[in-house]
DNA sequence: GTTCGAATCAAACGATCGTTTGATCCGCCC
DNA sequence: GGGCGGATCAAACGATCGTTTGATTCGAAC
């Protein structure tokens, strides 16, 4: 009777104010090992089921009944652990992001700290190495095919997602202008553009991607397609400049 | 009261059965002149206004309604020129993708009958020129987007939907393989992949593809962009084979 | 002037969506 | 052992979805 002065919001998600878009990126629970009952391992479960639903579809055509029952959570459990819809797909990409881009960019430290100017091609490997090499990995396949789409698909969830891509974009902006001091820097922009783009293509490896190429990719080799897309990436970064025109 | 035995189903875009999925890809009525009254102009509204949304937000993202409101229409108007939701997506394709690769077919043609080996950039240029100055014109600016897409989102409308490249996709692999002797053709699948995809992100101009390269790229000049693209892809595709390993 | 059919219309259909509610379970600490 | 709070649950909320219905409009053919 007494309207009980609304005694939700206070779940570890968020409450009327969203979590924080600059997600800390840590995986709350593996979803390995066996925990003794249920635990808090339905939160690690949502997002695996999440990760792959939204690769798989979209994330419009994704419904929560279908997360929650791959999950075998309830329905309201996404409500209490993520807030709403947008809640989770951010935990979803904030969950894995994070260690790719942090990993990119001690590689390139590293690269910088041991000479003076680093190889293009080492560049390269520094930037889609650990992205590729989850794609190799079967709890990471689902969410490089969100990754790759990032860079084209419109909606608000992206926007928010790849902001954290920022830092990555500007150390990498600084290493490719050093090695490739022979564009300008319209040019450069234009040829990290397409580098980006091949990558995505990959990464997100569509239905129709390999439909397109049937049988003539191997895609179940994903060392050599990191090969392949370094070869063609630096040869079309050094391309000769083609200024104003011809 | 009498049940009046199913008086519908005989519209024009298709009854029971779903209309030809090879479509025909005629430009119904290209909106353009001032017809009488409202004619069958509506198909056409239809047409812009689903172009423009399917492009600007998802396909799962966009109601009819604002489909259907966007075009001064009528909700049943979908149901009544197209079939339903994905047909009226069906329409949208075809109607534009088939000049498309009737131009690429026919440029390619013309170059092999010019020339016995004909020059890498030349088949670049008559693959990609024919989208790339689609998405300069106003009325085609919207497509495009969408033909970006088609490469790396899933769904069931996207695997149609490009179906209608593999007659142009056969042609131009063949004018590759001659192009590029150096290259196995498990290579020149993948370095193809790369270079239809760098294409893709630069047709989808995705509102994260513009905002990861702000100020670096100018948008604008879509001259520009096919010039960096063929130098970037030609350069990509004549890089030396890595076969196996290093 | 009547008939016919393509085209448009308002209104509703059942289904499913994301979200919220209040109760219930259960391990834990004092 | 009694209370506390995190976690889960069934059930419902209002809104919106794609689709269908049956009536209405309107120009042309006879």
């Amino acid at each position: 009777m007494a309207p009980f002065r609304r005694p939700r919001r206070s779940a570890p998600g968020s409450p009327d104010v969203p979590p924080r878009p600059t997600a800390s990126a840590e995986i709350p629970c593996a979803a390995s090992g066996a925990g003794s009952a249920s635990g808090t391992r339905t939160r690690a479960r949502l997002l695996d089921a999440a990760e792959r639903l939204f690769a798989e579809q979209n994330y419009e055509a994704t419904s929560l009944r279908q997360v929650t029952r791959a999950a075998d959570a309830n329905l309201a459990a996404v409500s209490y652990h993520f807030g709403s819809k947008e809640g989770l797909f951010r935990a979803v990409f904030a969950r894995r992001i994070g260690p790719i881009n942090r990993e990119r960019i001690e590689r390139l430290q590293a690269l910088e700290r041991e000479s003076e100017v680093v190889p293009l091609e080492a560049i390269l490997r520094a930037l889609m190495e650990p992205a590729l090499r989850l794609a190799s990995e079967p709890a990471g396949r689902w969410f490089t095919r969100l990754v790759g789409r990032a860079f084209s698909e419109p909606g608000e969830h992206w926007i928010e997602a790849d902001r954290e891509f920022d830092g990555t974009r500007a150390a990498f902006l600084r290493a490719f202008a050093h090695a490739l001091p022979h564009l300008a820097p319209a040019e450069l922009g234009w040829r990290l553009y397409f580098a980006i783009g091949a990558q995505c293509v990959l990464l997100s490896g569509g239905d129709q991607a390999r439909r397109l190429m049937s049988g003539m990719v191997s895609a179940s080799d994903p060392r050599a397609a990191l090969d392949q897309l370094v070869a063609f990436t630096a040869a079309g970064l050094r391309a000769p400049a083609v200024g104003g025109r011809g």
